[in-house]
DNA sequence: GTTAGCACTCACCAACAATGAGTGCTAATC
DNA sequence: GATTAGCACTCATTGTTGGTGAGTGCTAAC
């Protein structure tokens, strides 16, 4: 999106009355007029002079008006300008939120638990919409991993990953005359895969189980093929919404049909998914504004996303979804906080039993 | 709700006037007058006549009057009779019904899936909002279990349920001095307990393990433990919802305000299981209209639930909510399709690898 | 018991004027 | 040359007012 030269056109003091206009708006939801600006922010200016940098943002195109002799209101370009270059980080709500976090927060072992409780966290302190998306498990490991008969021509996968969850998948599979091999063949290949990921069992491993098992190489591959399928699997994701109904208190909402267009996405598991997986791709902190979002039924919202990961390793991601004229400054905000929170949450959650 | 004679007192003419005015409002949504039942309904009578059937029937609460000199609205009780005694399932729309779900349905093999589809299918068909809650599985039975080593000190149970779902539990436990025995009381294990429910796991069963496999009572006890664990584990239920924005396209709903309540109950996990489960009390087909609902924040909404079952196990409930002036005639037969249609898939599903 | 007729109620709508926030432009000021 | 005061103009919003029509309840005639 756009070239990082184009905000030098703006000097120092149209920025200051952009940031006025945009806080203002985000307030009021109002269309802000030139005398607004001039009384309430510490613009030494006139509101004739504020007039005219407002025409000139307008048609720089950072600002646009409803109707000719309304106020301004802020284009998505002039939202995006606001975001990167005109707020902070504001830290100092941060303890409020551990309040508010320890009262919630009764007795949680584990991460998929907390991610939920920051979720609805974050959604109560923005009140829009938030997601969480959680890898099941990416990249997982196998920790154990076993065969088990379970009656006439059926045995039973079972893999233990590396944050223990656990996975299984059902064969059908003719082990009849070898019972016994069975948990000999358990024991090796517990032994052969364990620590291994999904890319790192090699046809040389299996080989080698095929050797030391002394078993049939058709009999071994369906359930080596079990066990990469089980690691895969893990790569689902979950996904848990909370505070739809939040933003049917926005004003831009109160039309029923953009309402119901927005909550539709809202309610899309796929589209949402999608949404947070974009994320993703830059890392850390990511906002999208209005139509920079890729489905025309959002244009009029944004969203901000935060994904979480341990050195490496993806887990997931949070996000808020809101009208365009959202606190960004509160958002983004508290989705830090939330982002910190995990770094220093994920590691004591993930060793636990 | 209230005495069966109560009905009594009203005759086949109020019930044809009741009838008509329901049917008209539900599909207008506008107080009707007695003008449009003479007009557009076949009962023999002028409007005059109506009008005095009209107010006797207010009088007697089956209907109320927005603001004086408005037509007449139906009232709880006037659905409830409606309901009871007016209308009947319709069986004509079924073959198109048909149609609908062979374009749905791909390739599904489990029950859970196809209550997916189902929910989703009677959502677009009502334009209501629809939920299904199933029973991980109730009253399951053990159909196999393993006790299978992981590392050092820790063994995991693996029980497969009566409907091929498998449920784990990883314990801490002392097995290293008899490792080859654990492979014995898996098989012991096995052959005691397949086709026990939980409340079936009796002392003398376990008093027979003990006995049989020669380990220690208090080696075996946490095994048990764990194996009725995970049967009980699996009464949890999954829920799933569909068409939640469905409600904002009914007039009810154009206000925010109760847009918004009613999307937070719908939105609600548990609220909404709470009010699945309260089908299943009756069993079979049951409607909640309006202040029927325990919640006052759905009081103008009406829910018709019913619930699918095997020979006696509950298997799950599938709901509709919608504003109380619902098309009780369409909810209610369509209910009854994916009820008969869950009757003749499930034994299916159930068996089925 | 049924119906025609009539006066009355009340939400809904269209037309209209008043209001006021905000603009753009021009001319005076620093 | 940049800033500001002043002014005419725009246009959404609000309130008023009177008319319309769907509907009622009641009474008297059938």
């Amino acid at each position: 999106m756009g070239d990082d030269m184009s905000y030098e056109e703006l000097d120092q003091r149209k920025m200051r009355i952009l940031k006025a206009i945009v806080d203002d708006y985000i307030q009021s939801m109002e269309p802000v007029g030139s005398r607004t600006i001039a009384k309430k922010y510490e613009v030494g200016l006139s509101s004739a002079t504020i007039r005219n940098e407002m025409a000139d943002l307008e048609e720089m195109g950072y600002l646009s008006q409803p109707y000719s002799s309304a106020g301004r209101v802020p284009s998505d370009k002039g939202y995006r300008i606001y975001v990167d270059r005109l707020i902070e980080i504001d830290e100092s709500k941060f303890s409020e939120y551990n309040r508010l976090l320890n009262y919630y927060e009764q007795e949680i072992n584990e991460l998929g638990q907390i991610v939920k409780v920051l979720t609805k966290l974050i959604s109560n302190i923005t009140q829009y919409t938030s997601f969480s998306m959680k890898y099941k498990t990416k990249n997982s490991i196998v920790k154990a991993c076993q065969v088990v008969p379970i009656e006439k021509g059926r045995a039973m996968v079972v893999v233990l990953l590396g944050n223990d969850l656990v996975r299984n998948k059902i064969l059908n599979i003719d082990y009849s005359k070898e019972l016994d091999t069975l948990v000999k063949l358990s024991n090796i290949l517990d032994r052969k895969l364990a620590g291994c990921r999904a890319e790192g069992i090699s046809v040389i491993i299996v080989n080698e189980i095929v050797r030391e098992s002394g078993m049939d190489r058709h009999l071994i591959l369906p359930i080596v093929d079990a066990i990469i399928d089980c690691l895969q699997q893990a790569e689902e994701v979950e996904l848990y919404t909370e505070g739809a109904s939040n933003l049917l208190m926005h004003p831009e909402f109160f039309d029923v049909n953009r309402a119901k267009t927005v909550l539709e996405v809202v309610h899309d598991t796929d589209t949402v998914v999608q949404l947070l997986k974009k994320s993703a791709e830059t890392g850390g902190l990511m906002v999208r504004i209005g139509q920079e979002n890729d489905f025309d039924e959002i244009s009029d919202c944004s969203i901000v996303t935060a994904t979480f990961r341990t050195n490496d390793v993806e887990l997931g991601t949070i996000g808020v979804l809101g009208p365009t004229r959202m606190d960004y400054q509160k958002v983004i905000s508290s989705l830090e906080y939330i982002r910190k929170k995990l770094n220093q949450e994920i590691p004591r959650r993930l060793e636990g039993s």
